[in-house]
DNA sequence: CGCTCTGTTGAGAAGACTCAATGCCTGTGG
DNA sequence: CCACAGGCATTGAGTCTTCTCAACAGAGCG
């Protein structure tokens, strides 16, 4: 265990300035100078998928950034019921600075790679970093109305208008970002989806049985073709933009 | 109209000092140089119940700190059906600052005071004076923990609970906050509901029929009385707490 | 006093949920 | 390479909650 964190912290050490999300992550406002601070308080670390970061309830002692793979937030009542009330994609943010409790588990849902930091420095280093902070608060009130966004979803939106809405984000999400790159390609055609039935359920506030036919209902109906378990065929996207709503 | 602009300014002039949510809303953090400066780019502005600020689509020009009143929030889809998707209380920020769009309209649901910033003004201003952007930060990392709690309840909980937990908010957001003063009461057992049952169903991802229905329901349990139309008074706490989920 | 707006009540329909059975990949071990 | 177990997904039947549509009641206002 010693032995694996110190060999975490030596890859870390030239990690950053080759890190993939360098340029895209609130890193991105640092200098050299700045960055190698940020290094010597961070370490890098790999979540299979299912592994939990953070615990709801639990107190706050961690934040992160994710480097490379999916997580997802989510919070339950007591009787069972769960909800995931955010995912997470690479460059992204995530944890709760500056306050102690959390409301919420993050958990992998794919193998993962994240940036973490113990609260407590990331709050210091924050406070001296007014660029760091700018970016994070830019990250907060982008995710804070794409949130909001959902919030209209879980709602008002039918069972078909909710699948063909996530199915639609999701072809845009997973598009991979040099594609900016290769212009015109903003969304992916195929896909694998990193979720199960039953978390697509809890993503989308219905039960994996709903999930399941919709989805059926939506292949019977040559709108998107299902090769496997886990993908996606965007057959006609116009017909499933209008059935989005 | 210039006229009125003056005078407005001239009001403001003197409000910065003497604001009732001068301790409490982002501007706490500043000197008394620093508020004077603020104080020239924003003006204060009255609204009347129903009166919008910001329409949704509408490219988003403004941002405001709410002085005293209440105001929602809310988005909805092109055939109609609309959802709250937040409520803001006084000392509480509105808007999306360094960015162009704003995807939901601004509207009062009582009588309120605002103070407005030209965005771009207030960009530039907040870039200058970090300790205002990290108090933004803080309350706009709250906001979406509590949109994110808000998402559980409009997904998972039952019209019963949905009920019951809006009017255990309501309870303790209306409570004055000088109530800490009075030490022990945090919450009210009698108040007056700034919203109408649509607007309750639109909070709730209910419909209007439900929602009376719900509330008549507990009145008849004896776990709420309703001695007027907008009025509720809490009798039985712990199993209104219970029917929360 | 009547009008309008909001809220309440009722009956019926529709959508999603629950429970239960079956089918189909995937990975493991013979 | 095949057989089998376990997990995940699909399908079906029946129930329940909430919605929809429609009528009515009551407060507030001119």
């Amino acid at each position: 265990m010693r032995r694996g964190e110190i060999t975490d912290n030596a890859l870390n050490m030239s990690s950053c300035e080759t890190c993939v999300v360098r340029n895209t992550a609130i890193c991105s406002g640092l200098d050299a100078a700045e960055l190698g601070l940020l290094n010597n308080i961070g370490r890098q670390r790999r979540l299979e998928a299912g592994e939990s970061l953070v615990w709801e309830g639990e107190d706050s002692v961690l934040v992160a950034n994710v480097i490379d793979g999916m997580l997802k937030l989510s919070a339950g009542t007591e009787d069972g019921r769960e909800q995931i009330v955010g995912v997470v994609y690479p460059s992204e943010f995530i944890g709760r600075p500056f306050g102690r409790s959390t409301d919420y588990s993050v958990t992998a849902l794919t193998e993962a790679e994240v940036c973490v930091f113990a609260r407590a420095d990331f709050d210091r280093f924050a406070a001296e970093h007014p660029a760091l902070e700018h970016k994070l608060l830019e990250r907060t009130l982008t995710e804070l109305d794409r949130t909001r966004k959902w919030m209209l979803l879980l709602s008002r939106k039918n069972a078909q208008e909710k699948v063909a809405t996530f199915l639609l984000e999701m072809s845009e999400r997973l598009a991979p970002a040099d594609c900016e790159a290769a212009a015109g390609v903003q969304w992916l055609k195929v896909f694998d989806l990193p979720f199960s039935r039953q978390q697509i359920g809890d993503v989308l506030g219905l039960t994996i049985e709903t999930v399941s036919r919709q989805m059926m209902a939506l292949s019977r109906a040559g709108v998107i073709a299902l090769p496997s378990r886990r993908a996606v065929e965007i057959v006609d996207r116009a017909a499933l933009e209008d059935m989005a709503s």
